[in-house]
DNA sequence: GACTACGTTCAGTATGTTGTGAATCTGGGA
DNA sequence: TCCCAGATTCACAACATACTGAACGTAGTC
């Protein structure tokens, strides 16, 4: 039972790693090895991931390169050991998941407002009728709610997580005290 | 240019859409035929949709079943037309996005300390060991990190946008009046 | 400069997903 | 009750993704 019962918990969190990942558009398998490694938490080479995980050496270097841009894992290469690289979890999720919903916000903001300034623009070229001023309007709440959700995200990726509970806590508060 | 024009605006929003949705895990086409039936604004059919939308009945059947969940669309069946519905386009995009998260968040977190769980009780059976008390620390760390996610995620999903935007406004002057 | 130990790239197979038209089911009206 | 107009389900073809082992490239060592 020694073994097992270590083996038994890393397994466990790797695959809640992998359906986690899975949730955020990443490979199920890559939130896998992803997990081996945060669990194990010693830095670990291709070979011992391999070894690890199962799986096949090219898809542990893809996993890494895969993980490497969202900062989910480190590359670590030490001298005197040739090229050899060794792999280490990042540990600080809220960094993690603040960089996360950085990138995909950022990204969904830039395309729907693109969108909607040559939308806009296609419709101000056309003749006004019922149909054009409706979808004028449509396109015009899109905007305000994108500019709004520009904000909030600035907020919520720059803030410290100390500041935010604080803030929490505080409109929490406020808000028991409002009650009759 | 008449027709031109209004039809380049809406495919050019639905496309922003189609690849939004991709970004949150949903059917690309799903998210070109939410594009469509919002930015006509008015409740559509399922053949009035085929025929804006190009796509086959059952796909387009397919794509509402999938948004309903999501109260992305609402189905409407007016009295004295027969089996026929028509589908609307949900406009209110704060309350779509905070249940979205509301279901997502809920879902990450149910997945990771259920695990978290098991994995505790694992290393608890196993004798006390570096890699173990190691291993255990990870394990505290995570559970520690998804119940500040929870306390967060419920603010977020529940308060009103007006709410959110005041705190933001008011700790940004705070830090502002910090600075030297 | 050549060998070695490693990481990366590649082509192929196996698996999963998407969109379709035909078949099926079902509520409502006659 | 029997149709009919509609929605849903199904089996399948087309397409995309994931994983693999083998081939390749290359930094470091001798």
């Amino acid at each position: 039972m020694t073994d097992d019962a270590y083996d038994d918990a890393k397994l466990e969190i790797a695959d809640a790693m992998a359906r986690t990942a899975e949730m955020y558009g990443l490979n199920r398998s890559y939130g896998h090895i992803y997990g081996l490694l945060y669990f194990v938490g010693e830095p670990m080479s291709l070979d011992e991931l391999v070894a690890e995980s199962g799986y096949a050496k090219s898809t542990v270097s893809n996993a890494m390169s895969a993980l490497e841009p969202y900062h989910l894992v480190h590359r670590q290469s030490s001298p005197g050991e040739g090229r050899k690289v060794y792999f280490e979890a990042e540990t600080d999720f809220w960094t993690i998941m603040q960089e996360f919903f950085e990138q995909q916000g950022r990204r969904e903001i830039r395309i729907m407002t693109r969108a909607l300034e040559t939308a806009q623009a296609s419709l101000d070229d056309a003749p006004e009728t019922d149909r054009t001023s409706h979808a004028s309007a449509r396109v015009a709440e899109l905007e305000a709610f994108y500019d709004q959700a520009e904000t909030l995200l600035s907020f919520f990726t720059r803030a410290s997580p100390e500041v935010l509970f604080d803030v929490v806590s505080e409109v929490e508060s406020r808000t028991v005290d409002d009650e009759p």
